[in-house]
RNA sequence: GGGAGUAUAGCUCAGUUGGGAGAGCGCCUGCCUUACAAGCAGGAUGUCAUAGGUUCAAGUCCUAUUACUCCCACCA
């Protein structure tokens, strides 16, 4: 044992970063191949480079470092792989962002080669940063086996996945028109596009048909784009249009002749059922034009301005240009009426600005072969969804889904492995370098400008990060891993994206579960962000109550994919819990020092009725705490070690122990230590994952020669050291301990008066009692405990009814009779409605009949206690009135 | 337009296969009882959103309704 050095208050900022590095000297978190052992693993959700960690990434961490650290204790070689994203546009967004505020200078003014220098800088930066955050969390990560969705090892694979891809026809460049972000330059995939409501307007234009004066009335919220209109489509069931099918239309301002078509598309309802048809600019629209071999023509540049097309209008802002188009068409007199509306329009989801649906040659990723065995796993049950609802959301994007654009105008991320031949103009797409051109030979070649969409790297994590394309060791072993934890906002970008990669190419999904949670909010229920100012910095929580307090705190009051709001008080309730185990634990060694002893039970000791009780007990939660574990519950698992700890241990047990504790009999004070230790340490043992900081530090004061927590034995549930019988005496002792205390409350008695407590009672509730009135006397402030005869019990006493017994207390002048009389008498009510209750349900026939046989047996136990009880109530309330 | 979630004590939320409503915080009363006032003891507070249904039995399962939230979607 060592010497006791713990402070009164918890004070974790003394010890969590010691223990921490502890750890990490002994390399507790590295994980190796080891057959002997079963592998468990766990990707990291690698963290963005674009900042720090928020309240979310303290929540991910948490979780995952929960299962983790129990898995690692019961016995699996558990590895939990930590690592940093890239995150493309974001951080290229930020890097420009940072240029300009230092040097004044912008993209154009750099070429790519200053613009990446700059990027690795800054990823070096956050990825530190990052890093250091994790670790102030206590995330047990094996920081041996770090990665970088950029690194070479990941390069390789990305480089792999596209050629193997491309080559099986799976990847393939295409002229098709895609979500265009003006701001940031560059294509965005559908997932990436949010959708903004917004208020606009409806603007009524005519455009004349064409040797007629009749007109069309046409509908729309983008006038500007009229300029590249090349049809006006309507549907060809529509009566009132049927006959302008095949008639030509003539664009106002433009004069450009186009036909009107038939397409099923146009609905009869919206707008004024006709529809002016911008195969440029409009993914509907471009569909119609391929269905009609329409002319493209495109009137807006990439950075959102009117471009040679747009005639007079050409250089203007695509807003500007809406104003003065509606002016221009006012003026000719075509526009007919301007109505508002409320409408979706999609937005870039980086920096919120309206995206221009644009034709451009992009590279895709063909969906439909992929989705089908990601759809498959999931209803074979080879990946699991914890909670299973959000499978609906999985199944719903996939069967919908359409092809992944994964080219993107932008510097930061892993160039595409596509040449060209400048001189013939052929594609090339391989995993080095081409000398010189496959088809003509020219050595003039020119690598694909783009970089893929940063979820085309994080799709391959679970195994790019494990040395795949290479047959390593450790992918054999730990692939596929066993859950990923991830919220639920990013089931669409990354979820489903490494499912269909994991299928493809490692021919087996890359994770058993996918447990979801929720989001942080602030306290009011709003979505942290930068712009409110309301996001929580977990570093901040962390320095004032300690990481453990944090993590307590997340792991608690919420359940599985549900949103949870930080509370500072939660953080506080977490906090306090902690000072209660540290104090807990200081009381249970404070005289332990000199001993020899070594605190285990050898099975030949003399345990009291209280020893046998928490022990039982103890097995019991272990079995609950395990089972909760193996299940991802952990918030419930939490809130019974939680419960557990404080009112059984702490409230109940290490006080009944203070009695031996504290006496003469050295026998039974070193039984009563070995008990509290035993506790203790798997109190320990099932607390260290949640909080793995303080248990560490007393488990280093109270074993220090053994070995460290974090790599302790699980404790393991016997079903054979249960004991009912304790527990259930154990139980009535407690509650005769309650109902004194309540009923001295009630008479206004001090605790430090004592008083006698004379006893009714018969048979095995007799000697429970008797064996036991030491804990009487020490928590229910009783003198002395002594068994009576009825007739022997004076007038001046309260009494309290319990099962199989009557408890009285002489506490003559103390009682106000009055107040003892409304007590007894509210006691009768409560157990006379019990009594009512149980013999509703008896008398039902359908309960006798179908309910099980326990259950039918409780309600008759229920009423013959409840009516004994009545008995000894209505006995005292009569004698009470007689002082009256 | 489609889908999902939530609705339980004043507040924040648990409630694991249906079998007598729980916690933390707050509130009230009394305690600095030699582990802990970041504590101890006692107490009050709920038509478990509404209406039906299934069942011997519903906070829990089914249907509808209401309110709030979120996600998806190519109605100009």
């Amino acid at each position: 044992m060592s010497e006791l050095k713990m402070d009164k208050n918890y004070n974790p900022k003394e010890f969590e970063d010691k223990i921490y590095d502890f750890w990490m000297d002994k390399k507790y978190f590295e994980a190796k191949v080891n057959k002997d052992k079963k592998p468990f693993s766990i990707v990291l959700p690698p963290p963005n480079i674009t900042g720090q960690l928020h309240m979310g990434h303290a929540l991910d961490h948490t979780i995952q470092d929960v299962i983790i650290r129990f898995k690692r204790m019961q016995g699996f070689e558990t590895l939990w792989l930590p690592g940093t994203d890239h995150a493309s546009i974001a951080t290229e967004v930020k890097v420009l962002n940072k240029i300009k505020e230092d040097e004044g200078k912008t993209k154009d003014d750099l070429t790519r080669e200053e613009f990446l220098a700059k990027a690795w800088q800054w990823r070096d930066i956050y990825g530190r940063k990052i890093v250091n955050q994790m670790k102030k969390l206590g995330n047990s990560c094996d920081w041996s086996k770090e990665r970088f969705t950029m690194d070479e090892g990941c390069n390789d694979a990305v480089t792999e996945v596209f050629v193997n891809l491309y080559n099986k026809g799976l990847i393939y460049k295409g002229n098709r028109i895609i979500n265009w972000c003006p701001d940031c330059q560059t294509t965005l995939s559908d997932a990436e596009v949010e959708h903004a409501e917004k208020a606009g307007h409806f603007f009524h234009i005519k455009y004349q048909i064409k040797g007629t004066d009749d007109y069309l009335e046409i509908a729309t919220t983008r006038p500007e784009t009229m300029l590249g209109d090349t049809a006006i489509a309507v549907n060809p069931d529509d009566k009132r249009y049927h006959d302008l099918i095949g008639k030509t239309a003539i664009l106002p301002i433009v004069n450009r002749e186009i036909p009107i078509i038939g397409d099923k598309y146009v609905d009869l309802e919206t707008g004024t059922g006709a529809l002016k048809v911008t195969p440029s600019h409009d993914p509907n629209d471009f569909l119609i034009g391929k269905r009609h071999n329409l002319e493209e023509i495109s009137v807006i540049d990439e950075k959102g301005f009117m471009n040679e097309n747009a005639m007079h209008f050409k250089g203007m802002d695509r807003d500007e240009c809406r104003k003065e188009i509606v002016k221009e068409l006012d003026e000719i007199g075509v526009l007919i009426e301007v109505k508002d509306h409320l409408h979706n329009v999609g937005v870039c989801y980086r920096c919120g600005t309206v995206i221009e649906p644009r034709v451009s040659k992009q590279w895709f990723v063909k969906m439909d072969d992929l989705a089908i065995p990601a759809l498959d796993a999931l209803k074979n049950k080879d990946m699991k969804l914890i909670p299973e609802r959000f499978g609906k959301t999985y199944n719903h994007w996939l069967e919908g889904i359409r092809d992944w654009c994964i080219s993107r105008q932008l510097w930061w991320g892993h160039r595409i492995p596509a040449y060209y031949c400048e001189d013939c103009g052929e594609t090339m797409v391989s995993r080095d370098v081409p000398h010189k051109c496959s088809k003509c030979g020219s050595e003039n070649i020119k690598q694909d400008a783009d970089v893929l969409d940063t979820w085309f790297s994080s799709a391959l994590w679970p195994f790019s990060t494990m040395g795949w394309p290479e047959k390593t060791e450790e992918l054999d072993y730990f692939y596929p891993t066993n859950v990923l934890v991830t919220g639920y906002d990013i089931i669409f970008f990354w979820v489903i994206r490494m499912m269909f990669s994991g299928i493809e190419q490692m021919g087996e999904v890359p994770f058993e579960y996918t447990l979801i949670h929720g989001l942080v909010r602030d306290s009011q229920g709003r979505k942290m962000s930068k712009s409110l100012g309301n996001g929580v910095d977990p570093l901040e929580i962390i320095n004032e109550y300690g990481a453990d307090a944090l993590r307590f705190m997340l792991m608690t009051g919420n359940s599985p994919g549900n949103d949870m709001k930080f509370m500072i008080e939660k953080v506080e309730a977490s906090r306090n819990f902690a000072n209660k185990i540290w104090n807990a634990s200081r009381f249970v060694m404070m005289g332990l020092e000199d001993s020899t002893s070594n605190f285990e039970l050898t099975g030949n000791e003399e345990l009291d009725l209280s020893d046998k009780w928490i022990l039982s007990r103890l097995n019991e939660v272990t079995n609950d705490v395990t089972s909760n574990l193996e299940k991802f519950e952990l918030g419930l698992a939490a809130n019974k070690i939680y419960e557990f700890v404080w009112d059984e241990y702490c409230d109940w047990y290490i006080e009944l122990a203070k009695k031996r504790l504290y006496g003469e009999d050295e026998e039974a004070k070193l039984t009563v230590q070995k008990v509290l230790m035993t506790v203790l340490k798997d109190i320990l043992k099932f607390m260290h994952p949640f909080m793995p900081f303080i248990t560490e530090e007393i488990w280093t004061h109270m074993n220090s020669t053994n070995k460290a927590l974090i790599i302790s034995e699980w404790p393991e549930f016997d079903e054979t050291k249960l004991d009912k019988n304790s527990v259930e005496q154990m139980n009535g002792i407690m509650d005769a301990i309650k109902n004194i205390r309540n009923v001295r409350a009630t008479m206004d008695v001090s605790p430090k008066i004592k008083a006698k407590l004379l006893v009714i009672a018969e048979g095995k509730v007799r000697e429970n009692i008797i064996t036991n009135k030491q804990y009487l006397i020490d928590l229910a402030s009783c003198s002395e405990v002594i068994l009576e005869e009825k007739t022997n019990i004076s007038d001046d006493a309260v009494s309290v009814v319990i099962e199989g017994a009557e408890l009285f207390m002489p506490l003559s002048d103390l009682i106000n009779f009055e107040v003892e009389l409304k007590r007894l008498e509210d006691e009768k009510k409560s157990f006379e409605s019990e009594i009512k209750r149980a013999h509703g349900k008896l008398s039902n026939k359908g309960f006798v009949n179908k309910a099980p046989k326990a259950l039918i047996n409780k309600e008759k136990d229920k009423i013959k206690k409840f009516e004994d009880m009545l008995v000894s109530v209505n006995e005292r309330i009569e004698s009470i009135k007689t002082k009256l």
